[in-house]
DNA sequence: GTTCTTGCAAAATATTTGCAAGACG
DNA sequence: CGTCTTGCAAATATTTTGCAAGAAC
């Protein structure tokens, strides 16, 4: 993906487009993964750890990208598909790989509609399968 | 619940029935919630954190409790059902109240089978709906 | 006496914030 | 100049482990 485009994703969620944002979003883009902050603090290691933090949180913030947390310990991040806003429409579950550690969204499986208890507002919600991955289970 | 009952359910999952441990069971019985080790150790303020923590572990491992992570930061713990050995098909939906950060099992609303893609295994999941609940929702 | 459990202390891991320097307009 | 962003450092929060004393059998 091109910088225009990644600047126009950023300019889309009014997240200011700096040279700091577009490479952690272009990281980002390039995973089929959802990454951690040190996956991320490893791979762009010129970046400090609280810029990397406070950049995810605010394209957490202006839904650019999704938090999972997958019982590793450490939260995981992942783009958003492109109209997505985190409500509880664009849920989808995630794989978290009990062997690798990886976490994949599986976005192709829509989560049915869950039929919650009277009086509770459903915002938006973390599911999480834990198992064995394809690649490792082989 | 009498001590004799907490016993037998400790020893059904072949867990040594020390004072400690009936303690910390009587505890979660008591909860309608699922609650933190810093919430057990609060309420039971002469226990130690690291104690609470391996009876923790050791009632999680051998199916007397499952836990949730739902995003507040803190691993909750709350008791299994009956008959749960919490495999793939004792599922249940948590909510998490982002107001009170209170979380409980919705154990009335079974998740419905999930197709997930082939090879990946599914072992357990940890699925957490967020949003207000009927208390704070008023 | 051997094994399991517990308590104290400290280590390890992750997240989050304060503050000052720098970039941007 | 004023606001936003970044980097360094440190604080905070939580989980996890080492070790020795004590309890259980």
């Amino acid at each position: 993906m091109n910088d225009t485009k990644l600047e126009n994703k950023l300019e889309k969620r009014d997240i200011k487009p700096t040279a700091m944002r577009l490479l952690v979003l272009q990281f980002l883009t390039e995973q089929i993964k959802a990454v951690s902050l040190s996956d991320i603090e490893n791979s762009l290691y010129y970046a400090d750890r609280s810029t990397l933090f406070r950049t995810l949180k605010t394209f957490e913030k202006n839904k650019l990208i999704h938090s999972i947390e997958d019982g590793s310990g450490q939260v995981k991040y992942a783009i958003c598909l492109e109209e997505c806003d985190c409500s509880a429409q664009d849920l989808h579950y995630h794989f978290h790989c009990t062997k690798c550690t990886n976490t994949f969204c599986l976005t192709s499986l829509s989560v049915p509609a869950i039929d919650i208890p009277k009086g509770f507002v459903m915002q938006q919600a973390n599911m999480v399968i834990k198992g064995v991955c394809a690649n490792c289970n082989q």
